[in-house]
DNA sequence: ACGAACATGTTGACGGTGTATACTTTGACT
DNA sequence: AGTCAAAGTATACACCGTCAACATGTTCGT
């Protein structure tokens, strides 16, 4: 029951193996991590995960999990600086697109790390109810709502909607899919993209940057 | 050379081992494909495999391969089908949302295929260009143009758009992520969100069925 | 303070996997 | 008929996930 101090033998070799495990799939990728490969590196025996961890898949599944905080602090970095970066836009739109840009940001710097988060392992990570992002897009909606741009009747299902579309663009980023090769190609496309998102969840926008903004 | 005729000792071994992995791969999932696994299936020994492919990597290729074909099967289907199902709509937009449901649905009815399609090993497969389902994608759209609810402006970059959006719902139906639990709820979180699309895309619907449509 | 109970880590083993190397068989072409 | 490459087999190796049994360190009730 209680450990409070985790620190037996090793000294938190829960948390070890986690962040050894990141380290191995963001280098390698995902078929660059074993449980023997973790654990050689932290300095310690093969079965010894099998003290924290049921299976392999739930050592994956705790990456996924350390995957979705990391993405959240991420979120929540891009949408305090959203309006020094926007100061032309209303600023519930800059911070909306500064949530899907934080997202798709995130999988295009970490590529295998997303794989994982959305991988079946990382499903085991069942979060879809009261997880960080998807609360943190969810007030960035009802901002939306709050400054007049979403009425209420368009706001159920906006936050699937959203979701959808930078989870998509982020996905397709990584398989390269007929997608701008230069940087710049790729942030006018995520631009693009997300007025288009803007545009599709509120109509038209009543008295602001109506054109695309790149 | 000249395998015009592949049937040498097996009579087909390439073809025997792809449908043999599809199989294996929609039953149990990825984990549950092995070339061992699929050889044995087949009746040859193990290293058979290796004399029509390099990998197993390229073997998950060739199913990723497969899976596409069968993809823009399915979307050619849908789009031929259209027409009856939604007469109240302008046929083009009936098309064009064909498309996103067989998709959609592909995803769905296929999740472990869709997963190999998309997965690290289906990206050898790249397809990106000049792919069935892409250029499906593409004609609808331009159909879209030629029926007026398009402007020409807006029709670069188009395909990314509704690309992004039928395979992020795809992906995060897979992941069972808050969507609706009820086939009728996710259908008509479907439709909602192709009528998202529409209008991302289109702008205002002119003289169309203007509201969603269920 | 001491021993029981438990948490933690180790060793060794088993079956399965991808794949390299070397072999044998088969079919096709001169 | 004889050659040759393609197709398939046999053997082997290193690695993997995981199980069972064992050894250690820590905590806690008495």
């Amino acid at each position: 029951m209680k450990q409070r101090r985790d620190v037996y033998h090793h000294g938190d070799l829960r948390n070890a193996l986690v962040a050894s495990a990141v380290r191995l799939i963001e280098t390698g990728g995902p078929a660059a991590f074993s449980l023997r490969a973790a654990a050689r590196e932290v300095g310690v025996s093969a079965n010894a995960a099998y003290r924290h961890f049921d299976d392999k898949s739930a050592l994956m599944a705790a990456v996924a999990a350390e995957g979705f905080a990391r993405l959240a602090t991420r979120m929540r970095r891009s949408m305090a600086g959203s309006p020094l970066r926007r100061a032309a836009e209303p600023e519930p739109i800059a911070r909306f697109k500064a949530v899907g840009r934080a997202y798709v940001g995130f999988a295009a710097d970490h590529p295998e790390m997303f794989r994982v988060m959305f991988g079946e392992d990382g499903a085991a990570y069942r979060f879809g109810e009261p997880s960080a992002p998807w609360m943190l897009l969810a007030q960035s909606l009802d901002a939306l709502v709050v400054g007049g741009f979403l009425t209420p009747e368009r706001r159920p299902g906006a936050e699937m909607k959203a979701w959808v579309v930078v989870h998509g663009l982020a996905c397709l980023t990584l398989e390269g899919l007929g997608l701008a090769p230069t940087r710049r190609g790729r942030a006018a496309a995520l631009e693009s993209l997300l007025q288009f998102t803007v545009i599709g969840l509120c109509g038209e926008i009543r008295g602001a940057v109506q054109s695309h903004s790149m």
